[in-house]
DNA sequence: TAAAGATGTTAGGTTTATATTACATAATGT
DNA sequence: ACATTATGTAATATAAACCTAACATCTTTA
C-alpha cells in the first residue's frame, strides 16, 4: 500500500494546497487527492513534489505491507 | 524530462522483460515502454521496480532539465 | 458580521498508463 | 533446419490520473 508524507511536509513549509500545486503544475484537487491517498501519482509528479518539499523521493512516498 | 536506468539494471541482473514484469505485476510491454521512456509510470510501479532492482528509487528515475 | 481564503468533496470530461492480442525479427538451443 | 525465447512494435480497449467547475464548510481577517 502506498503511503506519503505530502500533507505533513506541506504544512511544515506553510504552503497551501494551491501553492504546492502551482509549484508542481497540478491543481489543488490533485494535491488533495494525493494527500488523501486516493491515487498513485506519476513518478514525474512525485519527483517534482519531492523537489518542492526538499526531501528524497523515497522519504516522501513508500510502499507498506499490510493491505 | 524523465530519465531512468531500468534497462541497464535489468541487464545487470540478467532479467528478461517478462521476468521483471512478473516481479512487479505488469506486462513485458509495460516494461518495454518504460525502458523506451515512452511514459511516466505510477510511483507505485516505480517503487516496485526500485525494489526488484535493489536500488534507491531516486537512482532509478530522475528528472533532467534540457527538454 | 461580512468577505476572503483554505480545504473537503463531487461530477463529468480528457489524457495517459497499462492490458491484451498480435505479428515480426533476432538469438539460442535441439 | 526447426523450435523456443527475447525483444520491438503496433492496435484497440480499459482503468486510472488529472482537469475544470462547482458548491459547501471552516477559518481568518477587514
Amino acid at each position: 500500500m502506498l503511503r506519503n508524507r505530502v500533507k505533513e511536509l506541506r504544512a511544515r513549509y506553510g504552503y497551501t494546497q494551491s501553492e504546492l500545486g502551482k509549484k508542481v503544475d497540478v491543481t489543488r484537487q490533485t494535491i488533495a487527492f494525493i494527500e488523501k491517498g486516493e491515487f498513485s501519482p506519476s513518478i514525474t509528479l512525485a519527483l517534482k513534489l519531492a523537489d518542492a518539499l526538499q526531501v528524497e523521493i523515497g522519504e516522501l512516498f513508500w510502499l507498506e505491507e499490510e493491505e
